[in-house]
RNA sequence: GGGCCGCUAGCUCAGUUGGCAGAGCAACGGACUUUUAAUCCGCAGGUCCUCGGUUCGAUUCCGAGGCGGCCCA
């Protein structure tokens, strides 16, 4: 049994204790009308902050035993429900005499003499309050005027139509359930200041429905894609995210440091290798979604901290990796935005299946008019480069010089859904030899809008081949790329008792929820964005 | 890391060719019993990001720094 504040007079007031376990009546006697502000603050001198004045509300309730946080608020139904169950069936100027209970945050308030509109909105929507000293009675009124926007409220009323035919709730009692002490941002301009909105994201899915519906977006999309993995018997696993040596990816890694062991270890910047291990021990579908950490700048499309989904199988190659992504997207799209096709920069893509599928070199060929291969003489990748005016380093093997030139070429020119397929070996050190021709592996990434949604390959499962490329990649380390792989010794033996034939996928989630939800920048689908810490 | 731009009231933004700092919303006081970003009248609210410099005087000009944005690497 709960005690709470609930303001009710006259008539109404029986039909609150009617219902309400805890009778406010004998707590908090109804008392005659008076203005807070009077008896918290002069007059002549009101306090110029918003914040102070508030603070002296809560302390003047306090003062007369109200608690402006009260335990709890049952309510009957939620906003979405209301207007579910009422709204087809009143017509305007009609009132029920059934009170229901709802709950949520004052958005707006508007005086009109002796009446009080307010829009109250809770997680499923807004409906409009009308409260009158019929409904609440004059001193129950007065108290619902000391409100402020932003402010939490319960409140109990009968489902009725205005004369304009506005759905609203006839308050007959309500309670304060939490103080807002700061004031909400402009109500038409809401928040726009972009440092602000990022670093006070609560603030910004108070203030800009557009913030809430890129959130919705994303979570029913990931939500979306356990279920089309769960139903096709891929298992959802755990597995660290400090590791000994890190690896999986071309990424330069955070280091943190475990104090018993006195050992530095990495945060993982990719799921890869432990997945293939439970591959060797003998799962045959398993993914995992999870937060991989590289340690780059901050950009558009990059965050220290993002969401990456993997997923590995036993007995196909990289041509069912090609079916699972996009009949998955497909699927994400549909239960996230309600349809396949995204429209974002007045570019209309359609994500139906099945995508396009075109090789790399290929590509290259038709967006930057270079006819190129990682098996040419590496003289002749470099002329091409310069004439591409790719700016390139020296000791960059022929397929890092491919790469690079489709990157800086092609890649962004790709609107997609398009599969680029068979990336150089030299730049791909985890995936397999492509089966016809040795200067190239089984690897293809999904690319939309310009950019790479994933990565997938036919992967190595050959250990004697997977130990060279570590070798390789180590070379390239002494050389002092600080994103070469990492040697993983484990890793080898694992590859030794036998990796059966497998596909692997690694999808972006943020990318993907970027590309759902039709915005531009990665910081728009993470809820809390790094930036550089405030000031004091 | 480099270049350019921004930072002014709680919020959204003007503005000052160097001389008491402006609006709308929010707040505060008032009018209004069916509003919809209500309207109307009145009234308050500022470390003009910070620190230095120039100047009789700096929010404005100069320098350094902070945070953010865009472009480039």
């Amino acid at each position: 049994m709960h005690r709470r504040h609930h303001w009710g007079a006259g008539r109404a007031d029986h039909a609150v204790l009617a219902h309400d376990p805890a009778p406010r009546a004998l707590a908090h006697p109804p008392r005659p009308p008076h203005r807070l502000r009077a008896e918290s603050m002069s007059a002549a001198e009101p306090p110029a902050d918003q914040r102070a004045q508030r603070l002296a509300k809560v302390e003047a309730l306090r003062a007369r035993g109200v608690d402006p946080y009260p335990v709890r608020f049952d309510r009957t139904l939620t906003v979405a429900e209301i207007r579910d169950r009422y709204d087809a069936q009143l017509e305007a100027g009609q009132e029920l005499d059934a009170p229901e209970r709802v709950a949520g945050r004052l958005m707006l308030i508007r005086r009109q003499g002796k009446l009080t509109f307010a829009t109250m909105r809770d997680g499923t929507g807004s409906v409009q309050l009308f409260v009158s000293d019929d409904g609440l009675g004059e001193a129950g009124h007065n108290e619902f005027d000391q409100l402020d926007l932003g402010d939490w409220v319960g409140v109990e009323g009968a489902p009725m139509k205005t004369k304009r035919g506005e759905l609203s709730v006839k308050v007959t009692a309500f309670t304060l359930l939490s103080k807002a002490l700061r004031p909400l941002p402009d109500k038409w301009h809401g928040l726009a200041d972009v440092d602000t909105r990022f670093r006070q994201r609560y603030v910004d899915l108070i203030a800009n429905d557009d913030a809430r519906r890129v959130f919705d977006i994303r979570f029913a999309a990931v939500a979306a894609i356990r279920r089309f993995l769960t139903e096709r018997g891929f298992v959802e696993v755990e597995t660290p995210v400090l590791h000994a040596v890190p690896g999986g990816a071309a990424a330069e890694p955070f280091v943190t440091h475990h104090n018993a062991l006195d050992i530095d270890l990495y945060l993982r910047i990719a799921l890869e290798l432990p997945l293939k291990r439970l591959l060797v021990g003998g799962f045959e579908k398993v993914f995992e979604i999870g937060r991989v950490f590289r340690n780059e700048g901050l950009g558009w499309r990059w965050q220290p901290e993002f969401t990456m989904l993997e997923l590995y199988e036993a007995f196909v190659d990289y041509t069912e990796m090609m079916t699972i992504t996009e009949e998955m997207v497909a699927y994400a799209a549909r239960e996230s935005i309600g349809g396949t096709v995204v429209e974002t920069d007045g570019q209309r893509i359609d994500l139906t299946p099945p995508w396009e599928r075109r090789t790399m070199l290929d590509l290259i060929r038709e967006h930057a008019g270079a006819e190129v291969h990682p098996g040419m003489p590496i003289e002749k990748l470099e002329r091409v480069c310069d004439d591409l005016e790719v700016p390139r380093e020296r000791g960059w093997d022929p397929g890092k010089l491919v790469m690079e030139i489709y990157e800086k070429t092609t890649e962004s020119k790709l609107v997609g859904p398009v599969f680029v397929l068979d990336y150089p070996r030299d730049v791909s050190p985890l995936a397999r030899v492509h089966r016809d021709d040795p200067t190239l592996v089984e690897r293809f990434e999904p690319v939309v809008r310009g950019f790479e949604l994933g990565n997938a390959f036919s992967e190595l499962n050959d250990p004697v081949d997977q130990r060279e490329r570590f070798e390789a990649q180590a070379e390239l380390a002494a050389k002092g790329d600080v994103e070469a792989h990492g040697f993983d010794h484990d890793y080898i033996r694992a590859l030794e008792y036998g990796l059966p034939p497998c596909g692997g996928l690694g999808i972006g989630i943020d990318r993907l929820a970027m590309l759902l939800a039709g915005v531009s920048a990665i910081r728009e689908v993470i809820l809390f964005p790094h930036l550089r810490p405030e000031a004091d």
